[in-house]
Formats: C-alpha cells, sequence, structure tokens
DNA sequence: CTCAAGTGCGTACTACGGTACGTACTACCA
DNA sequence: TGGTAGTACGTACCGTAGTACGCACTTGAG
C-alpha cells in the first residue's frame, strides 16, 4: 500500500544510514536485505527498488562512511602549520576528538574484511588509503608516512576491542618518535640500539 | 557406506586445515560445514561427527592457527639477548622470516573479524593479544610494548593489502625508534618536534 | 473521465546452509 | 553365532536470504 507522497527523497539516505548500522552493530556477514529494511523501516521491495543488489547497497554504505570519516582527520592534518601540531592532529585521530567512535572503527574494519570478498570495495579501501597516505606525505617523508598510517590503524584495531582508553602521552611520544625517526628516510638508521 | 577403517585418526586434523584454508580463500562468512566437507574431501555427515555445530569447528580452527603462529615470531623475541636482536625479532615478525603469510594473515584478521560474533572467540583473541603483550614486556617497557604491538598490526594488515614488500629499513627504524623513545613510559615526552 | 507512464511495494521462487536423526557397519564379548 | 556398543555417515527438514516479477496507486495529458 503507497504511502501517499509520490517520491521519498530522504528513504534512500534512511536505507544507507541503517546499513552502517546494522553493519557496525553485526557485521556485513549479517547485512540482509530484511534486516535493514526493518532498521530503516521501510518495507523488503523498497530496498530492491533503491538498490538493485546487496553488493551495490554496501558498497554505496561503505563510500558515505568513507566520505564521512576521511575529512575528520584528514583536514586538522592539512592545516598543521609545523610537525608538533601535526603530532596532535595524529593523537587527537587516533583517540581523540577527531577519532572515529568505536562503532566507527567496527564499521571500518567490516568494510576492510568486506574488500577481500568485493572487488569495489577492494578499490575503495585502496583509494581511502592511498588518500590517507597522500595526506600523510605532504606533511612527513614517505617512510614516515607509512610508519604513521600502520600505527594508527593497529591503535584503533586496539580500540575496538578494549574498553581501557589509549594513554594519550604514550601514544604522541610514539608519532613523536616515529616523525623524528624517519624525518627523512633514505636508509641510514640510527636503529642499533645499544649494540653488545 | 563406511571405509572400512573404524577410525580415522588423521581426519579431524584435516578438517581443521580445511577450515583454514577455507577461511584464509574465502573468508569465515562463507565457511560453511558443506564448503569444508569439500575441501577435506570428507562426506558432509563426517563434519557434524568431529564437530558438534559450526562455531565449534571454526573456533577449534582458530585455536590451531593461534597455536602455529604465536611461538613463530614470541620464541626468538624471547631469546633476543639485547634491544637490537629484539629489534630485528621484530622486524622479522613484521616482514622477514618469522612473519606470516599473507593468506595467514587472512586467517588473522578473519579471526579477529569473528570475534565480534562469537564471545568463544572474543575470548581467544584477547589471549593471543595478552600473549603477545606480554612477550613484549619482557623485553620492553609497557609503553614501547603497546605502540610495538600496534605497529605490527597495522603493518600485517598493510601487507594483507599491498602486494609491494615493505621496507625493511623503514621498519626497522620504526621499532627502534619507538623502542628508544619509550624505554621509559612514565610520561615526560622528548616529543615537541619542532616547536614554532 | 480515461488512459498511459512511472513510482513504490508485496510476495513468491529458488538456493543454500545448519543441524537432527536414522542407518549401516565394525568390533568385541558371551 | 547372536547381540550390543560405538563409530561414521547419508539424508531430509526447516529457516533464511537474494532476487524476480507483477500489482497497486499517483500523476498528468487528452
Amino acid at each position: 500500500m503507497r504511502k501517499g507522497r509520490p517520491n521519498d527523497p530522504q528513504r534512500r539516505d534512511r536505507i544507507l544510514r541503517a546499513t552502517l548500522a546494522v553493519i557496525g552493530d553485526e557485521g556485513v556477514h549479517a547485512t540482509s536485505y530484511r534486516r535493514v529494511a526493518a532498521r530503516a523501516e521501510v518495507p523488503l521491495g523498497s530496498m530492491t527498488y533503491y538498490f538493485t543488489d546487496l553488493e551495490t547497497l554496501i558498497v554505496s554504505a561503505f563510500e558515505s562512511l568513507g566520505q564521512t570519516l576521511q575529512p575528520l582527520y584528514a583536514n586538522p592534518l592539512r592545516d598543521a602549520r609545523d610537525d608538533a601540531e601535526a603530532v596532535e592532529a595524529l593523537v587527537a585521530a587516533t583517540c581523540g576528538a577527531t577519532s572515529p567512535s568505536r562503532h566507527e572503527i567496527r564499521q571500518y574494519t567490516e568494510m576492510y574484511q568486506y574488500a577481500a570478498r568485493s572487488a569495489r570495495v577492494a578499490e575503495l579501501v585502496r583509494e581511502f588509503q592511498d588518500e590517507s597516505l597522500h595526506v600523510l606525505r605532504r606533511r612527513f617523508s614517505d617512510g614516515a608516512a607509512r610508519a604513521v598510517d600502520a600505527l594508527i590503524w593497529g591503535w584503533w584495531t586496539y580500540r575496538s576491542f578494549h574498553d581501557t582508553p589509549l594513554d594519550e602521552e604514550i601514544v604522541r611520544r610514539a608519532f613523536g618518535a616515529l616523525v623524528a625517526e624517519l624525518a627523512d628516510d633514505t636508509s641510514s638508521g640510527s636503529t642499533e640500539g645499544e649494540p653488545t
């Protein structure tokens, strides 16, 4: 039974938001037309109407996720005026004001996982990673950018498993150390530690 | 129709190996009794005989994965005689001889993912993480251990998405920097970079 | 008022997957 | 030889899920 209105422009967005909610709460594996439909309170038929198949729905949801999260931490980094400010931006992105919530981290890891079975999502992930690296490289050396990128991800993963928050000071010093040590990344290595 | 032999002690192991193979190739989401049965070349009925339900099968597979991988990188770390050797062990575990293959990394990330929907696997993951942290803390400060742990994971994740190998020298210097900077982790911070 | 186009939806079809259950076959004891 | 316990397996049942398809309802032209 039609609602009456000939079109509902919010419906598509509602579905996308519900999709991300389901992905975050139950994982992509549990993300079915029916479950999303229930969550968004739209009939099943609407799902296939707006998104012809399930993969399209999921890819669209992940796209919107990226558009939401990327700027959140890319912008402060872009605007940092020196390395110290940049490190602060990294700390904030890892566990501070601009960092994703655990729910968002979960969505992110689900996207990474789904990339293994969807070429389109794999492409998406690669774009996100490239963009992230690109932003970091404007600020740091290539080596530092790569290390920092990996460390951010590692800490996000940690956060998704533990309730105890990260020690901000350790995070700060870790990023600072990477940035300083890898300021130039032409192999040289002051790394030996204390040789025997 | 029975095979004739009253018992086949290898069968259970074959099933477990096939399970990990399926998980690595197609992901846990695609890990079904039938698929594993086909892969292990055992009849479907055997599956439920050896593993009463699917979760038990998957948990068992992940347990065996952990028992395989943990010692691989924990042992060299435990045997390191100084920080320099320890850093070398970390490099080897990240991208060298003792590092997991991409296939194994995939299995590992699938385990992490599955933890979100299985309390038993979540417990497993936490045990693995604790054990890993424990090993690192014998060698490094708490802060360094946490940072190193996160960075390893970040780089493994990177490897699972990219064919180009990691630059070993950058990896070495990154670990070295973390270990040196966080040698004591009572907040002090030589982190300011170059203040303006 | 009639009709055609297009939007939105209800439903049914088919496939797949977990699991319960019964069955065959072996080994061993009396 | 008969019987019983336990191992291993074949199959059928039921639920869930993606998707195809066609029906309603609105709108606007004539």
